[in-house]
DNA sequence: CAATGTGTTCAATCAAGACTGAAACTTGTG
DNA sequence: CACAAGTTTCAGTCTTGATTGAACACATTG
């Protein structure tokens, strides 16, 4: 599939929106767009730069990170010496255990805080303690999310996919 | 309350540099990062500005982008003339019905993409699908969290406050 | 082990947007 | 109502960081 459509651009447009307002460059935001609608699931370096009008340096700059940070994996195909990338498939799962890393970064902060006012009257904590019991809250229960997901997606996945049929 | 304190500066650029991450200005940062351990819980206008540093022009680009996304509310104290600035109080609550607005955003998304797709076969939708049935798990799942933080926040509070003293 | 097709790196460019500072405006007070 | 205090606005400056493009590195294949 091509991204010879001014409607499918404008998806990847909007991709890009909503990537860049969660702190990822544009770029990553169009790459992950594209691989959400093409078909086949992947696509290689050059077609990314291709379609995306982007340099193949910029390409190379963002598979990097989204790989890194766990978004895409790079594939092989047989016959091909290019390298394929596609979303990595766990990706919803995941985004639920990097939720957790984000809330342990809050959870520290406020550990640090409240160790810096450590003299100070009990009042005067209440923010920092709020923030803490709050992160641990939602630490506990990510988990479970987690599961509760695992379990649920086959059957929820089946129904959604029988109302196409 | 000043932030004369070396050890303060610090967590007040720390605190910038994890809202920073999450897509705000390091001045929005910063404000809340000083609005969290300030004694008493409020500053004004100008004590922003100084203990900052930080122009006025800038504390009130700030104040005003903060109060509009629901972080900060301006209170006014008695006798005094000058604006004061705390963090709202129900803001961890908050988050996470501001995270449903977020999710329906990619959901949105999702729905945009499989109507482009509307003449492709199911295949080539399985990305797409596998966002709008996460994106509703979440949203359902949301509420439930909100009601059990508010019901056990009191008993975990006072627990934590034990631990104090 | 060249030759060719791919991918990465990095210095330079460019653009977005954060921040300043001064002028304009608003609000409270004598 | 005039003055002063407080706040906002906005044009200009500056910083940051995304993107390009060309040189370099790597790998595959005949």
């Amino acid at each position: 599939m091509n991204i010879d459509n001014n409607q499918l651009r404008q998806y990847i447009e909007n991709t890009a929106d909503l990537m860049e307002e969660h702190g990822l460059p544009r770029m990553a935001g169009r790459v992950i767009g594209a691989l959400m609608i093409c078909t086949p699931p992947y696509l290689s370096h050059d077609e990314l730069a291709e379609q995306l009008q982007a340099s193949k340096g910029s390409i190379s700059m963002t598979t990097q990170l989204l790989t890194r940070v766990g978004i895409l994996e790079r594939i092989s195909l047989p016959g091909h010496r290019k390298h394929h990338y596609q979303l990595r498939s766990r990706l919803w799962q995941d985004l639920l255990s990097t939720s957790s890393e984000h809330i342990q970064q809050h959870r520290r902060l406020a550990d640090d805080g409240l160790h810096l006012l450590k003299d100070e009257p009990a009042e005067a904590k209440l923010r920092l303690i709020e923030l803490q019991v709050f992160s641990d809250f939602i630490l506990e229960l990510l988990p479970e999310m987690a599961d509760r997901w695992e379990r649920r997606r086959p059957e929820l996945m089946e129904e959604r996919l029988a109302q196409l049929a």
